[in-house]
DNA sequence: CGGGGATTTGACACATATCAAGAGCGGTGG
DNA sequence: CCACCGCTCTTGATATGTGTCAAATCCCCG
């Protein structure tokens, strides 16, 4: 069963069939974004599910999450209706999750970046709903669930870890509906770049200087506007000096403002 | 520990400011909804929790759920901001979560009934991110979450179960946030209603005939649509001969056109 | 019977989608 | 090296779906 489970995963990001690669934005990227943190900083950052543990216990996760799997960009993780036997926890780059409804329409659901765990979704099912493609090269760990589970009735500490990693993200998923029920196009991108912001910032990274790993149009299925909508918006973000865009280089000039235009409906 | 947390969950329901009680109803619901289903039939669908576990187990559940909390119509079982203590698992009645933004702002962020289990969104952060309202006379049953993890450590099958509970959820907040963000305002409440029909169907009562707990303008909260468009899809759908509508009451009469009109953007 | 909220419906305004054109950039092949 | 291609992105003109405002009706409730 454990075997198995690796084997499957295996399978799943080696079948990958080589879609366009992403445009590259090799030299920006480099230039500009990961100036790594320090690694004693960015630790206890690195996975919600190690805080707190004693050390024995975080040697048996850190054992859990040895196999690396390497994907590069445009790869697919897992695909819809793949099989579920792991969470998988983003050593390094980003990804998207897709949800494609039965008439083929879809919509980008989630931007994951380094440190989180993605694939809960297939918990309540025993198969993934959704798509998760890496937006640069990436490197993610496998946590096998039944011993993710395991360790949960050993351990309550991690046990508790892993409830609030499962509710943590029933609550993004909720200001997600939040956003998308409330909010116009301009608040949307807003809210979501100041996300985009604080979370860097809690990896050690810039909170005012980074580059999108999506297209116009993946922010806009993500926000549910439409490419060009999400255009305008920067451009006018721009033009009020709210920040600086250069492609998918991100400057952030006047957080309050943008910040003042995202909370209050005005 | 166990006691304060029975305590807080005490006040939170009786400190109740009592706000406009709720539009009755009564005759219509009487007559319409509830056709009790047959006890057995319901069991199983009772409580996702109790699935496959053997007697002892589910003794020690039932055990753990004993308190019955009832809510009179418009009362608030949680409120944003309570500390977090205990999931609640809803005998009867039915209520809307609602998530309140910095600014005011609100939003209708789920609708739930009998069976269904509520506050999972308390788990990560130890307080409540959203208010639960009784849309009608109601009874829950608190399940302390320190108990819940603890028979989670000692049954392997219950705790699959609260992790599928808790996987669900976000899938299920995940559906809402694609039905925000790619549907339409006629898709939206088609969608809504099919959501209702089939999980009234699964707790045994009529698929194409009940009784609507929410007001337009909380159905539109819930969809991203404002009062009057909700108001003018229910006419339309009439119009089309999908449905008929009367106040509160909705019967389903062309399921298949009403799917059709949700799944294919047309 | 009177008052207040829920609901429906119409007229109009506004935000965003749609359609279309063009510019910028990167990669590829001659 | 340049020419070409494909893709992303921007911007404009217009169409459309919803929101907003307003009025009337219905129903429940005191």
């Amino acid at each position: 069963m454990q075997a198995s489970a690796m084997v499957q995963v295996q399978n799943s990001y080696r079948e990958f069939v080589p879609a366009r690669p992403r445009p590259a934005l090799r030299d920006v990227s480099q230039a500009i974004a990961p100036a790594p943190a320090p690694r004693t900083a960015c630790r206890p950052k690195d996975l919600s599910l190690l805080e707190g543990l004693d050390t024995e216990t975080t040697r048996q996760v850190e054992e859990l999450a040895t196999a690396r799997i390497r994907l590069k960009s445009g790869q697919t993780l897992f695909r819809t209706g793949d099989r579920f036997s792991s969470l998988y926890w983003i050593r390094s780059g980003s990804f998207k999750t897709v949800t494609l409804l039965e008439d083929g329409c879809d919509q980008v659901g989630g931007y994951h970046m380094m440190g989180e765990v993605i694939g809960t979704d297939g918990i309540g099912s025993d198969s993934h709903g959704c798509q998760a493609v890496a937006l640069e090269d990436s490197e993610v760990c496998a946590l096998p669930f039944d011993r993710v589970e395991a360790l949960g009735r050993q351990n309550c500490r991690f046990q508790r870890n892993l409830h609030r990693l499962l509710s943590r993200e029933i609550t993004r998923a909720r200001v997600v509906a939040m956003l998308l029920g409330t909010m116009q196009a301009d608040q949307r991108l807003g809210a979501f770049l100041l996300d985009l912001s604080q979370r860097y910032q809690e990896r050690g990274y810039s909170s005012c200087e980074f580059v999108l790993r999506m297209t116009r149009s993946e922010i806009g299925s993500y926000l549910g506007l439409k490419l060009e909508t999400v255009s305008r918006s920067f451009s006018r973000f721009q033009r009020e000096g709210f920040l600086k865009v250069e492609r998918r280089v991100i400057k952030l000039l006047d957080r309050a403002s943008l910040k003042r235009l995202v909370d209050c409906s005005q």
